[in-house]
DNA sequence: CTGAAAGCGCTTACAG
DNA sequence: CTGAAAGCGCTTACAG
């Protein structure tokens, strides 16, 4: 069917050979092949199928600079190496974006940097030269420069509720709920929780949710220490308050690696789980599966979360500037750390 | 300093505002801005400077049109989701490619699909809209369509050596001869292997330099059962190898999640680790440090391989076609499943 | 060393 | 419904 002797050449075809071909101008192919008023039907088949036969692919450098559009988001993480090897959380994120953005013929770039000044130098560049007409932005931290960056220079953005943990402090208050009425079922009283670093926006709303919330059913808030995400961090910290004059029996992470790493360091710590330490973590991931026993935790559709981030900078995009919708809530998965007799 | 008068009013000044302002014609704009000569070093830091003033960048959709270039390259990943959970090697892969290609002003082009199919689909798509100047493919297959499709249509295009683990012969039989000799040396006889899917490329590589090894240090060579990378597939395969009529004493997995399962199920097996049966891992990852004991594994530097793979493209889109660099040694790291003393 | 001009491959008013 | 023309923001021979 195809005449392969023209592709051959290596020439990629232009409308401009369509136009040749189906004998019309240059205009009426771009109408015909964009679904454009001002063509008749006749003509714009005729254009389609020689388009086809030709293998045309519109250029995305013409069709950018034209349209001053860039056909692609981006998404720019901020976040160390050694951290990201614990954090098998964005790939998936990220499919979930582009089974959204594939739809609607957006490209995705994607930057891996350390830190948030990094991000801010990305941001500035991909905007500067147009390469991206929106970027998600997750994991926000408190005084984000990101978010000043992106408000300065006006780039569509989306921050999704449900995204790099940026949860709502409703959903927050919803997911400390089921945690700690299951912990409450099971007769603790003296629980903690171990936070991840203040710097996160996350990690505020969830203290606040977390206060709120053991405040409702143990009569006063809980303790938090503040953690960083790692396994040396989550096991210091739990040592810190298994020293406590009021030791908790049953304490929440914010992640999954540190409570994995309690979980897996429980003889070292002097504890037996879930005997004489419950544990919860804040995320799900293969680790709180393999280890023994099983870690109860939030969990959550991270692809799903990703998939709505997308739509959501679609409508900024568009000029509805689209509520962050809700987000399903975290829902707790019951496994060996928080009952005795064995789960699932 | 800068008149954020101008820019203020939000329209992008392009060359011809600088040439404008700096008294002078585009092209010179053009050949200053990219330390072309043809122009004087005084009209130059002029323009330079004005350039700085008004805050101009360039614009990549105008430049990758004229230039005929794209200024971006991808990478499909072809994988399932619910793989990707168990695989942190990406995001790190990422942000090497990111710290090569960031110096070079490219972006990078992100693509998470399920399978090979749909992969050859993005990359038909980013060529054909020319929205990449070349592509980093990863875990190739056997037979890989992808490979056919870049040799079709001439898509510039890096397989690192060590990326996807796509290494060579060598590579593997070195790895294996570390794990083989320290598996001797603790006194053990009959191996095994549990290998990743067979549509791999890199798993018959391995094929190649197991069998080679085993024979070489043992008279034959050890026995190797397919497995999928997931942990349910590797408990799976060890339980065949344990009900064997000379079950091995010790069993090397391609991945670090299926002997992370091994490990954490050791006693649903009916085995003490390492007394019964020691573990390999053929990844290293925050599974393997956590389990208990922590598994002894092959550990490699992925960011530097995803650094080394854009390198080895940037070659070949300037017309190098690069040999691919041999790749860092993979290195054993002893832990607890290969050795009855506690160790590190 | 400098400038006027054509071109990259599209889109989009504007006349017919 | 259709076509000639200008424009998006750069690059690059080609004359001066």
């Amino acid at each position: 069917m195809a005449r392969t002797t023209d592709g051959a050449a290596g020439a990629r075809p232009t409308i401009r050979d369509i136009a040749r071909v189906a004998g019309v101008s240059k205009a009426s192919v771009s109408y015909a092949l964009n679904d454009l008023p001002g063509v008749s039907e006749q003509t714009r088949a005729r254009i389609r199928a020689t388009a086809t036969e030709l293998g045309w692919r519109p250029s995305a450098a013409a069709r950018s600079l034209s349209r001053a559009r860039a056909g692609a988001v981006g998404l720019a993480v901020a976040r160390d190496v050694r951290l990201l090897e614990e954090e098998p959380y964005y790939m998936r994120f990220i499919a979930g974006m582009e089974s959204v953005l594939a739809r609607e013929g957006l490209s995705l770039l994607l930057s891996v940097v350390p830190d948030v000044e990094a991000a801010v130098g990305v941001l500035r560049d991909w905007w500067g030269e147009r390469r991206v007409d929106g970027v998600v932005l997750t994991d926000l931290r408190v005084q984000d420069p990101r978010v000043a960056l992106v408000a300065e220079l006006g780039i569509p953005c989306a921050v999704p509720a449900g995204a790099g943990r940026a949860t709502s402090v409703q959903a927050e208050r919803q997911a400390f709920e089921e945690v700690v009425t299951h912990l409450c079922a099971q007769g603790h009283r003296r629980l903690a929780r171990v936070a991840g670093p203040r710097e996160f926006l996350h990690t505020l709303r969830r203290d606040v949710a977390w206060a709120e919330v053991t405040r409702s059913a143990l009569g006063a808030p809980a303790p938090v220490v503040v953690a960083d995400y790692t396994s040396a961090g989550g096991l210091a910290a739990t040592r810190g308050l298994l020293a406590g004059a009021e030791p908790p029996t049953a304490v929440v992470y914010d992640n999954d690696v540190m409570a994995a790493a309690v979980v897996a360091e429980r003889e070292a710590l002097g504890v037996r789980v879930p005997q004489d330490l419950a544990v919860v973590a804040g995320d799900d991931s293969m680790l709180c599966r393999l280890v023994s026993p099983a870690i109860s935790c939030l969990q959550r559709d991270v692809v799903a979360d990703g998939a709505r981030s997308a739509r959501l900078l679609l409508e900024v995009l568009q000029g509805r500037p689209g509520q962050a919708p809700a987000g399903e809530p975290h829902r707790l998965v019951v496994r060996g750390t928080t009952v005795r007799a064995p789960v699932g």
